[in-house]
DNA sequence: ATTTAGAGTGCAAATTTATACATTATTTGC
DNA sequence: GCAAATAATGTATAAATTTGCACTCTAAAT
């Protein structure tokens, strides 16, 4: 049970995992037999490089210093995969995908044919989702989760 | 003293200097005039993206979310010369570029990764730039001319 | 003009993370 | 093998960050 051992642990469990807190990791790693105190953890944790940032739905998550994450990442399976954010702004929607995958993703909004959704346009990276009139971000934002569903 | 205001001054200091806490953000704010309470800032981080890593020699720092930090070094300037005319028409900025060279002026500006600038979306010779809201259109142009001044 | 709904904020408390210090292990040089 | 030096860890505590709650402010609706 050496300190390499449980640097290489951490990072697995950080790799794989959506960890939110030192407190959640140190449980995780109690259930492999490995322990130790959050403060040891706190040094393990600036010694490999990993921080914590936002997971992208309100919480937090422990990230590896950046190139070390799982090539797998970048090459999503499915469209929805390619979505890496959306933010509202004048009334439109705007979608950022991963390079190239905007048409992909326009066109299967596209072809839901929802009445909410008045069109896109789909640049390399970004789409624009132009809502009807009269209809909230929450339709659409409701309509998106049916159409990307599954 | 709006809140967006204050999003676009936290958002410059951090990609501008070293700030390792967020009490040193609010200091360095309060010397601009802008100010606001930890907790505020705790949540407009958030909102940003901008999390806490590693400076590389034992002390702690703010980073903009990954893509935001340097803008556009490698850029040419020449993309520039590029941009025809501008126009604003119903809250959003169209700007118009000799045939062709709209995504690489519409790269150039994601890749500063303004928070005035919700997105853009480029097809060849005309770019649609979607402002976040509350954010005036001085403030985009202002954006607009430092990303393309050098 | 008044009401209502929602966003934004400060305050204080809770939670989470970092560190000073003491102690224990490990390595190094003899 | 032994002492000295160095590294690693735990404990307790400090520092930093996040959050629940109440209040304010703004803008939309009646």
């Amino acid at each position: 049970m050496n300190r390499a051992t449980r640097l290489a642990l951490i990072e697995k469990l950080v790799r794989e995992n959506v960890i939110g807190s030192q407190e959640e990791l140190l449980r995780m790693m109690e259930g492999t037999g490995m322990k130790c105190t959050q403060a040891t953890l706190s040094r393990d944790l600036r010694q490999i490089g990993i921080s914590r940032g936002f997971d992208g739905s309100g919480g937090y998550r422990y990230f590896l210093p950046s190139g070390r994450e799982e090539a797998a990442d970048s090459l999503p399976g499915s469209d929805t995969a390619a979505i890496t954010g959306i933010t509202w702004a004048r009334g439109l929607l705007l979608i950022k995908t991963l390079p190239g995958f905007a048409p992909a993703v326009a066109i299967r909004i596209d072809r839901a044919g929802r009445y909410e959704i008045a069109g896109t346009v789909a640049g390399d990276d970004t789409i624009l989702l132009i809502p009807r009139d009269n209809i909230s971000n929450e339709a659409v934002e409701e309509c998106l989760s049916t159409i990307f569903q599954s």
